[in-house]
DNA sequence: CTCCTTGGTGCAAACGATTGCAACCGATCG
DNA sequence: CGATCGGTTGCAATCGTTTGCACCAAGGAG
């Protein structure tokens, strides 16, 4: 905790003016070399450090983005800040980090807050509702939103259509005809988005669909397990490996043997997955990729340009012992 | 993307000046209700929203608390920093995130860059060597260090002393004599943290401890698979449950049976660890609140007062399937 | 009817930096 | 030898807000 060291401070000990003080550290090219060397000089000795906030303040724009997600502890979001959080430092921007528990009122407050800090915005996995929405893209500042389409705004998102087709042509080359599927959130732009493609695909592939609601973390999937047994689907897909992995526990611990009585499969592919037991198919996206992309996308868009197309990335199944052929006779069993 | 309204734009309308209009919004007892009122409605109807850098910049201290994590994407950090989120967030402060890819000398760019925008900084599992931690602690904002112990910063920290006894006691009261530590990244101050303690209370029980170099995520648990096999010990302890569950992932394949013939216990206990096969016993300890007490530590001096005396948090013992008795005789096998 | 209080308001200075413009210097040129 | 010019430097305004202080009207007291 040392004092601090302001431009003035420098100005008397190297006998000038501000200005020059200010222009030799900033090697404006109408200073002689030697003022800007002993200028230098002094400065790294006072320890000077410019006050970045006084220096944003007076050149405009913030170089901050405010970011939301549902989740901090969610891997998939995390990945997601991982990517952004290293593309925006390379292009010389911070992050501020919001939270919002998954409450769609709670994002709108942060989004409120978050505006007043930053020059652009990030929404990951928007909760907000429809309204709410518009509300935030009102805002005086670029919004990109990432797994979310929407208007006047950029769009990064992962191609459930494609990313669906392959769950489900993969299970029906397994034999399956009969998948159960296990939402998320209600209030996820996402689930529905799965849930959409899901029912079309099963259409075309004349697969039986039924779903039932979940949620997001494992004691969702855990919580499911009953309804999944004695549903009469032979392959279930869930919303995300952390409700997919909850749910082989339940079956696990329930004596259900999977992949022989039953298949499970899931979105997203997070580390863990491939520890799981047993180790669960999935579908692979690059997370820290939408990242990177959701801040050119806003690049482009603070240079001036229009908002580009949406960026739509196709996943990848990657397939693991959680999936196998459908078996042939009912399941008869007590819960 | 509408245009800023400033206070001038304001008081304009409102035909005051804008001294008035500040102490009006910002509810100073020495104005007129009326006049308030009227500003009030006419801010409210132009939009005004107050430019918060300019606010702070002219108020002082930045109402930004700047963190460092090793890596984003590892459950633990994610908790500590949705604690600390929460708790700053309460407090009228933001969140400044960065990750420093458990890289210290990119730790110590991030610290130089954070402290440019930060009132405060929360060092979460520090990955810096001794002198870089020192500069560090020299910046003029105060300093919280999360899992790790140093001078004149705040400490909030797990006990590991007694985090290393629960582990081992309960190991011992199985029957296990032998055990082995797979570690941590070496830049990791809890990883000598838990080596010192698993020695010193390894002695006080008389148990016999090996040590051998791991990592921090699930891979180098896995990877860790053949050594484990050919030591002589019967149970292990894994620096974390990402290791842990990696490791248990290598004996599943490769046949060996947890916890008959092998035990796994691992500290940390994230939310994962109840779903691995078979559930890990692991250390659960209060992450979240481990970000709650930095950011009390930090209120505390900045309210003035000298740095309080370092928060330990006690974990508790989660014991599940992966650990068991000893087993007899000993094991005979071939990679 | 003064004079003084007091409650309400506006002026202007500040926060720490950047930058347009004017001023200054020595040197060159007419 | 004075005007001009290019190269440096300093003055002062500016970003949007807060706040100490001066000021002013109205009302009460003497």
């Amino acid at each position: 905790m040392a004092e601090r060291v302001r431009l003035i401070d420098v100005a008397r000990e190297a006998g000038t003016s501000v200005s020059t003080v200010s222009r030799a550290l900033n090697g404006s090219d109408l200073i002689s070399p030697e003022v800007v060397a002993h200028v230098r000089a002094v400065a790294g000795q006072l320890g000077y450090r410019a006050d970045k906030r006084a220096q944003e303040f007076k050149l405009g724009r913030p170089l901050t983005v405010g970011v939301t997600v549902p989740d901090l502890t969610n891997p998939f979001f995390s990945e997601v800040l991982k990517g952004l959080n290293a593309a925006a430092r390379a292009g010389g921007y911070r992050l501020l980090i919001g939270e919002s528990s998954e409450d769609p009122a709670e994002e709108l407050r942060l989004v409120d807050e978050l505006v007043d800090y930053s020059g652009a915005l990030v929404l990951c996995s928007s909760r907000l509702t429809r309204a709410g929405l518009e509300k935030a893209l009102a805002q005086p500042v670029p919004v990109v939103c990432i797994n979310r389409t929407v208007k006047n705004a950029g769009v990064v998102a992962i191609d459930y259509r494609a990313a669906s087709r392959l769950l489900l042509e993969h299970l029906t080359g397994l034999g399956h005809r009969r998948v159960l599927y296990v939402g998320g959130p209600a209030t996820s732009w996402s689930d529905g988005e799965r849930r959409r493609t899901l029912r079309r695909t099963a259409r075309a592939l004349d697969v039986t669909l039924d779903e039932i609601d979940g949620g997001w973390s494992g004691n969702h999937g855990y919580d499911a397990g009953p309804t999944v047994l004695h549903s009469r689907a032979t392959a279930v897909i869930t919303f995300n490996d952390l409700v997919g992995i909850g749910l082989l526990s339940w079956m696990y611990d329930n004596g259900v043997e999977v992949p022989s009585e039953l298949s499970v499969a899931s979105y997203d592919d997070i580390p863990i997955a491939a520890y799981s037991r047993p180790p669960l198919t999935s579908l692979r996206n690059e997370r820290a990729k939408l990242g990177e992309l959701a801040w050119e996308q806003l690049t482009k868009r603070l240079g001036g340009a229009d908002w580009p197309a949406p960026d739509l990335l196709t996943p990848e199944l990657v397939v693991r012992a959680s999936t196998g052929p459908a078996r042939r006779r009912a399941r008869i069993r007590a819960s």
